[in-house]
DNA sequence: TGTCAAACGCAACCAATGGTTGCAGGAGGT
DNA sequence: ACCTCCTGCAACCATTGGTTGCGTTTGACA
């Protein structure tokens, strides 16, 4: 009955998804299945230096790879780091949905338990 | 076959859970059924004016509200809108997910379709 | 009833971060 | 050889998560 049973929530990952910008940029890459700096900021409203520090961001904590190419560097979703990620998505998002269920019942065992 | 099918994320909704000391306030409040900035800082390694600014953030998107009892604030999380939470998770990851199965298949499709 | 402790709200301040502009450098195409 | 395009680095700005400090309300209790 504790929380250690769900994998223990990675925080760098976590905020690294947490940023608007980079889910785009993650929807972004997946769809094209790799792109570089340039090319994403063409596609979003941001700069071109923004998205490298993103992109810099998601490197780091393995979103991403980008290894040189030519001239350009391009990058792809790590998929296996990407379903990590999701992973803990679905970990919280049940979490807190069992403890919303848990407490509803808990209300509800309430109501019936007083019929006076 | 646009991403629009999916319901679209609120941004605020969605930067709010995404900060950890949020989400362990969230974690709390759910446990406790409630609490105060107070209850709250004494759980967490945070100040008391830390935890009511994400007090303030929480509420202003809606996912907690809070009313004056007696000579203290108590808050509670608002299960609509935390579900809601919960179902932008669900859809994010699911829409990640199918994007991972989508192009580990055509990869198998790609490595299938060339025996030559 | 008068005092005291506890909780709150507000303000000033600091560090990290998401964003910008500007610029120098290297790799390719013609 | 040149010109273009993409990259990387630096300076700078605004927002935000965090702190400390202080004044105010309010419940409790002698």
């Amino acid at each position: 009955m504790s929380t250690a049973l769900v994998e223990p929530v990675d925080d760098d990952l976590w905020s690294a998804i947490g940023d608007p910008t980079r889910r785009r940029m993650l929807d972004l890459l997946l769809a094209a299945d790799g792109g570089t700096a340039t090319s994403l900021s063409r596609q979003m409203p941001v700069t071109r230096q923004a998205v490298a520090k993103h992109l810099g961001v998601l490197d780091r904590v393995g979103l991403v790879r980008g290894d040189p190419a030519g001239r350009e560097r391009r990058y792809r979703v790590d998929d296996a780091q990407l379903a990590r990620a999701v992973a803990q998505l679905a970990s919280v998002g049940s979490a807190w949905d069992a403890r919303l269920r848990r407490i509803k019942r808990i209300a509800e065992d309430i109501q019936r338990a007083r019929p006076e």
